[in-house]
DNA sequence: CTGAAAGCGCTAACAC
DNA sequence: GTGTTAGCGCTTTCAG
């Protein structure tokens, strides 16, 4: 049984693609109108169904130029494996691991969003999602057919480890060279540097976790960097224990305790983190917006009603690492995509007095 | 195609079920050692394929007797349909409604726990599992094949609903006369206090959220109760605002600030805000274990180390209900589980100086 | 009321 | 190198 499972596919209906750099979607689809199979594909290339799965699956003994011929034919099809298809003869799915780095707390918001937007990812229809724990060693636990890597620094073994052994895998983060897919953060950073620039506050402050996560590094730079170019003060860093909204309050209890309040506006790394800094600033009976402007980041449900904030768009992350998880199970040419975010003005924000 | 998906069925291996009351694996399911197919069942009821897909598919036309033969053989093979297979066919997946209440938060770590261990029951295997909000109305936003209930109230319009419409559904949580699974949340909160009169604790606070979920009120009963029959103090309840740990530690401080402290224990109704609780304390310059235990509850990974807690099973929930669901989608008889917890002890609670 | 048979889309063994 | 073919386990006509 199962041997290779390196070429498995992922389903996939049709149309669109988004957010990526490529033409939308592959032409020739739409002409039949649906359910494109292994059959159309032989068809179209004019060779057989087992040579078809022969080069999908990179088993050799394929001539380079039909091989090219079927990628090609693959390609304007738009053709997607079926994997109900694949698992029944296989007799084993397709699985996936969703490997977070040691130590990284899988218990946070984002990763909870953004795993039931892969459930809803039709893509991900019959993938095998398995959550794999990361040892100390920093190597996923469990082997499986690909993974989705999530909070992974400068230097992760996993990648290197991965390509070494040429498992498929997606990177939900910022990397050049892998496959992977993020949220712009600096330019959120940016965006909420700017909204609160427009209304007057020359002087925030931003709370934030230190700099053991890239994405939360990479919204502060962005903030500080808006400051920079707008010949404003820097922002003052205010770094909680931790990214809850406990981290948050406690730090900002005490920092209003410590010292003279000179910010009119604070700018919270995460939502999270800005619920809790709401309730410290309301606790020391200051008023948001009046008093003090609060911004967030991420647009969670369900945290922070109200809140201005800048909207990650954890969907399309999740679509987008999907398509790229069947890229990469497929093995077509690595690319990397950012998806954009964008501010939204809640009633958090107002202009200084 | 599709018509009917009721009858549609879940895979899984064989061998252990656990927790329910039901003898443990099928008997003859060991006999030829594995994968046990239509064709077998067919075989062993003296029946064709034909005839067995439809009873399992509730379709009728079938006479009582063959059907109870059906049944049976289904049941001694230990039969679990391949749902490859009936989605190949079918061309569509099973679809299942994750369904949580509407308002009932849903970025809780339980509910992520939960969602991580039913991604690793091999017996959700390509059930298409999807996040369903649930409206004003009290309904699901989207139609599914089948349903798990979360957050369910006394009467939750969800359950009449899915009754009447006889769309098989679980609900996570304690119910009779309804399929449902829940950890004994009450035998939990005597454990607790059980634990905490040991070290000879009688005057505790139980910090918790209100009464609007059933399992917390459990667990507050479950406390109360064994001090009452212990014939101790009643424990005094605390109420936070939410369920988070902001929530416990500013009710927490609050309480700190405004009177006495007249206990040496408390019992915080989750993990997380027993996080809370301990941060308030250290705050107000109170060590734990020596100058006051700390219980928590549910014993999250990642959530307060080293905390004495009351650990639930999540992930024997999250296996009783996939298995319920299965049962739900074949039709059989209704049961509802109660998965027990124990206590672990670790380094927040101490005996009384 | 029940059996037989044709696929569903794909993989893999076996020919050519 | 590439085509052909036999299933994988199930649903669903179509006969009887």
């Amino acid at each position: 049984m199962a041997t290779n499972l390196d070429g498995a596919p992922l389903d996939g209906s049709s149309s669109d693609r988004q957010a990526s750099g490529s033409p939308v979607a592959p032409a020739a689809a739409a002409a039949t109108g649906a359910h494109v199979t292994i059959h159309d594909v032989a068809t179209a290339a004019a060779v057989s169904i087992g040579t078809v799965s022969r080069v999908l699956n990179q088993r050799g003994g394929v001539s380079p130029v039909t091989r090219a011929r079927v990628r090609s034919a693959v390609e304007t099809l738009g053709y997607r494996p079926d994997r109900a298809a694949r698992e029944l003869s296989n007799r084993r799915p397709v699985t996936v691991g969703l490997s977070t780095a040691f130590g990284h707390r899988r218990l946070i918001p984002y990763f909870m969003l953004f795993l039931e937007h892969l459930l809803d990812e039709p893509a991900s229809s019959g993938l095998r999602l398995r959550d794999v724990p990361t040892g100390p060693d920093g190597l996923p636990a469990a082997a499986m057919d690909a993974y989705m890597l999530f909070g992974a620094h400068a230097d992760d073994p996993r990648i290197a480890d991965l390509n070494r052994r040429g498992v498929p895998f997606v990177l939900v983060g910022q990397r050049e060279g892998v496959r992977s897919v993020a949220a712009d953060d600096e330019a959120g950073g940016r965006l909420a540097a700017e909204h609160l620039l427009r209304l007057g506050h020359s002087h925030t402050v931003h709370v934030t976790g230190g700099r053991q996560s890239q994405a939360l590094g990479d919204r502060a730079d962005g903030f500080l960097a808006a400051y920079e170019d707008a010949g404003a003060p820097p922002p003052r860093l205010l770094a909680s224990d931790d990214l809850s909204a406990l981290g948050a309050y406690r730090a900002m209890v005490r920092d209003l305790a410590s010292r003279e309040r000179a910010y009119t506006a604070v700018f919270a790394a995460t939502d999270e983190m800005a619920v809790g800094v709401m309730a410290a600033l309301s606790d020391a009976g200051l008023k948001v917006p009046a008093d003090v402007s609060v911004v967030g980041f991420d647009d969670m449900p369900e945290v922070g009603d109200g809140l201005t904030t800048i909207r990650q768009d954890i969907a399309a992350v999740a679509r987008t690492a999907v398509e790229l998880l069947h890229e990469a199970l497929t093995h077509e040419r690595v690319r990397s995509v950012r998806v954009p975010v964008r501010l939204i003005v809640r009633g958090t924000s107002a202009g200084r007095r």
